[in-house]
RNA sequence: GGACGGUUAGCUCAGUGGUAGAGCAAUCGCUUUACACGCGAAAGGCCGCAGGUUCGAAUCCUGCACCGUCCACCA
């Protein structure tokens, strides 16, 4: 190509695509066929993996380009970095996404069945997923493609598996009866960390219970009490406790066409720290089948009972009376309110906002339920994380995040790993009909009366010759990301690249994921690897909207990546995304950036388009030049204190200092003071000056803004040259 | 209820003890042979509020207000 037919300003989509297949077709994503890839120092990264289930957001966009510009730069520094790339396949929220689009067709994952619905999840996932790596390609990030990893993948499988059956070997796995968060659309538990609160304006409930009043935002669940508690300390009540009082309540019995009907029921009072005396009276009914609190009340008092008066399906089961059965829960809360009206048991209903949990994929209310579930055991995984934080394994970026992940590690519970999905790997817990009379599942048997282990599914039972049977419980999606630094690398192999690029170099989080995820990798990298999964986590900002809050469908609010690039072309939104990126505060985004970007490439292009031109076509090397001059020593001098201060601020994340520094030299230095020099003084001295600092501004530019600078690189008459990604810095 | 972060030009943000800065927008002048996605010039801020430390504070300390995020079993 001809410098006279370079266009006057900077086209990106002439050059885009062109040059990222060249990138592709040099090998030169995968780490090992860098030159002198032998002599080189592992640097890696893997990609947070996206869900399954849309499209890249503008937080992804943020996070691949902040750890490509660090790849970029690294391979320019000779390191041999990796940057992985793969897919999650999201459990709840894949198999909730195949389920809306199942809806559209008037169809509900039950008309499919089991086999059906996962081959249409399976059909789901290649397609979206194909369409996931062609937006992350369209970032212009260098992931090795040939180390793509998905975590439905068979080898991932067996390495999810494994980890199972050894934590189950460790006496970490066990199946308990709980009360957990049930999402009675999904039909399924959900860890704590799934849970989403909302305030949400309800109603307090006055309620008389003998002679004590009683505030509830949930009057249904008084079917299912069994016990009152007030404090140990509460003097009002010392009289009371481990006696039984009477109370009057809507008899359940009578039909509900038929009026209410005062009956009495004798509940136990105990005492219990879980009562606060300074909230309503101080006495708290305990409904331990639905609520956790109540039932670590039941736990600690084992002359109380249990009744679980709500179904899996949301609706009061027979326990409930035929009154209620078979009602949802607010109809029966409705219905509840009701009879205690008619019956003068109400006191008073106020307004009141408390915080109501919800499904975190699908929004319905959760409720919790008694449940037989898995559960790992999570005291000395959690020592062992807390242990290499405390002696600084790993380094957190900003620091303050160390100190909360302590706090919140300090608080942790076991962790709910089944749910009762189709779509996820299968726990490989097996029984048969003998089995299940003979040893029938006890609360908190190690393993609820289930053989653990690989099984053929043809084997028999030695004692009544049936073909086990698999759980059909599957496991949480984050127990098989937790294992994503290592399980991408081939564990439990011991494969080469297990050895080289484990632990990785820096892990890029969002604050969303930090315990669901970042935690979770850094116990199990320590249980599976013996060292943490990652020498730095950075907990990169949030990108927000414009007035600070949060991007989300419903507001309307969401900023489509894929859109910006079709406007602004990569580089300019790789630009603006990095241009507003200050240590980790968090980005109210604005589009200005990405003008800003525009505009810094268009000038990136004319400055070449004379560069080039002063310049002439005979390659030059890239030696230093020796500069006598006040103008070509002053831009000098200005190019190493840029360099310097770029490479200081990529080692510490400060993305946007970076490119902010190196635009204010470009532009200002370069391009306004420079280059007019260079026209009032185009000697051989300029000239070599000007060549040299323009083609190592390419360089430093690069990792920000790959195509622009590639693609001038490749106009750049320099000696022995290279593609520029693989250019030394 | 706890933890953390923010509050600087119209908008998005730098600046962390010594006369206030950038990008974008707005104003005025330039069809100067790399670039009008440009060049030059001018304009714009009691640096959230109230105290304190200091010769001197946007910058350090204390308190408060507002905004935001995360965590928490308050019925």
């Amino acid at each position: 190509m001809k410098l006279e037919d370079l266009s006057k300003s900077y086209d990106p989509k002439q050059y885009e695509e062109e040059i990222y297949r060249a990138w592709e077709q040099s090998g030169f994503f995968n780490p090992d066929s860098l030159p002198n890839a032998e002599r080189r120092k592992p640097f890696s990264i893997v990609m947070a993996p996206p869900n399954i289930t849309g499209h890249l957001h503008v937080g992804h966009a943020l996070e691949n380009v902040m750890s490509d510009v660090l790849i970029r730069r690294k391979r320019m520094e000779n390191y041999k970095p990796l940057f992985l790339p793969g897919k999650d396949h999201a459990g709840i929220a894949g198999q909730f996404a195949v389920e809306k689009e199942l809806k559209k067709e008037g169809k509900t994952r039950a008309d499919l069945g089991r086999e059906k619905f996962l081959e249409r999840v399976w059909e789901y996932m290649r397609e979206i997923g194909s369409n996931i790596d062609q937006e992350l390609k369209g970032l212009g990030i260098s992931t090795d493609w040939s180390r793509a990893r998905f975590t439905m993948d068979e080898a991932y499988q067996h390495a999810v598996e494994n980890v199972f059956l050894h934590y189950h070997k460790k006496g970490y796995i066990y199946r308990g009866k709980r009360v957990v968060n049930w999402c009675t659309r999904c039909r399924t538990t959900l860890s704590d960390l799934e849970v989403e609160y909302t305030e949400e304006q309800g109603k307090l409930y006055h309620i008389a219970y003998g002679q004590i009043d009683i505030a509830t935002t949930r009057p249904e669940t008084k079917l299912g009490d069994s016990a009152l508690a007030a404090h140990p300390a509460d003097a009002r009540y010392t009289e009371w406790i481990g006696k039984d009082i009477t109370i009057e309540t809507s008899d359940p019995t009578v039909p509900r066409d038929k009026k209410p009907k005062m009956s009495k029921i004798n509940l136990h009072v105990v005492a219990d720290i879980a009562a606060d005396p300074q909230f309503g009276t101080g006495v708290i009914k305990v409904t331990p089948a639905h609520d956790m609190t109540d039932y670590e009340i039941y736990t600690r008092h084992p002359e109380i009972n249990i009744v679980q008066i709500i179904g899996e399906n949301g609706r009061m089961n027979k326990n409930a009376g035929v009154r209620f059965e078979g009602l949802t829960v607010m109809e029966a809360r409705d219905l509840m309110v009701e009879d205690l009206t008619t019956l003068n048991l109400l006191k008073k209903a106020e307004d009141y906002t408390h915080a109501v949990a919800h499904c975190d994929r699908c929004k319905s209310v959760i409720e919790p339920l008694l449940s037989d579930q898995w559960f790992l055991k999570m005291d000395k995984l959690a020592l062992h994380a807390q242990r290499a934080i405390e002696k600084n394994k790993v380094t957190f970026v900003p620091e303050n995040r160390k100190q909360i992940m302590l706090d919140w590690i300090a608080g942790i519970r076991d962790w709910n790993v089944s749910r009762q999905l189709w779509w996820g790997h299968r726990i490989p817990a097996w029984r048969c009909e003998c089995d299940e009379k003979t040893k029938p599942a006890r609360p908190d048997s190690r393993s609820g009366g289930w053989h653990i282990g690989l099984m053929a599914p043809t084997e028999l039972c030695r004692r009544c010759k049936k073909p086990w049977q698999q759980t059909t419980d599957v496991l949480d999606t984050w127990f098989s990301s937790a294992l994503w630094p290592f399980a991408t690398l081939h564990w439990p192999d011991e494969t080469n690249d297990l050895k080289t690029y484990y632990p990785t170099s820096v892990i890029s989080s969002a604050r969303e994921i930090f315990y669901l995820w970042i935690f979770r990798m850094l116990f199990s990298g320590l249980e599976f690897m013996g060292r943490p999964p990652f020498k730095t986590i950075f907990v990169h900002p949030t990108i927000l909207d414009k007035s600070g809050r949060k991007m989300s469908k419903s507001v309307g609010n969401i900023v489509d990546p894929m859109k910006l690039i079709g406007e602004y072309g990569i580089d300019a939104v790789r630009f603006g995304l990095m241009w507003q990126v200050m240590s980790t505060q968090d980005i109210h985004w604005s589009e200005d950036a990405l003008r800003a970007g525009k505009k810094f490439l268009n000038k990136i292009w004319n400055s070449g388009r004379f560069t080039l031109a002063q310049i002439g076509t005979q390659n030059r090397t890239l030696r230093k030049p020796r500069a006598t001059r006040p103008h070509t020593q002053k831009i000098l001098a200005s190019l190493e204190a840029t360099s310097k201060t770029v490479r200081a601020n990529i080692e510490t994340y400060e993305f946007g200092t970076a490119l902010h520094t190196l635009y204010d030299f470009y532009w200002h230095e370069f391009c306004d003071v420079f280059l007019e020099e260079v026209k009032k003084d185009p000697s051989s001295e300029t000239h070599q000056v000007l060549f040299y600092v323009f083609a190592s501004s390419l360089k430093l530019l690069h990792p920000f803004i790959p195509f622009i600078t590639e693609k001038l690189w490749e106009l750049t008459p320099v000696q022995n040259k290279t593609l520029l990604i693989v250019e030394e810095l």
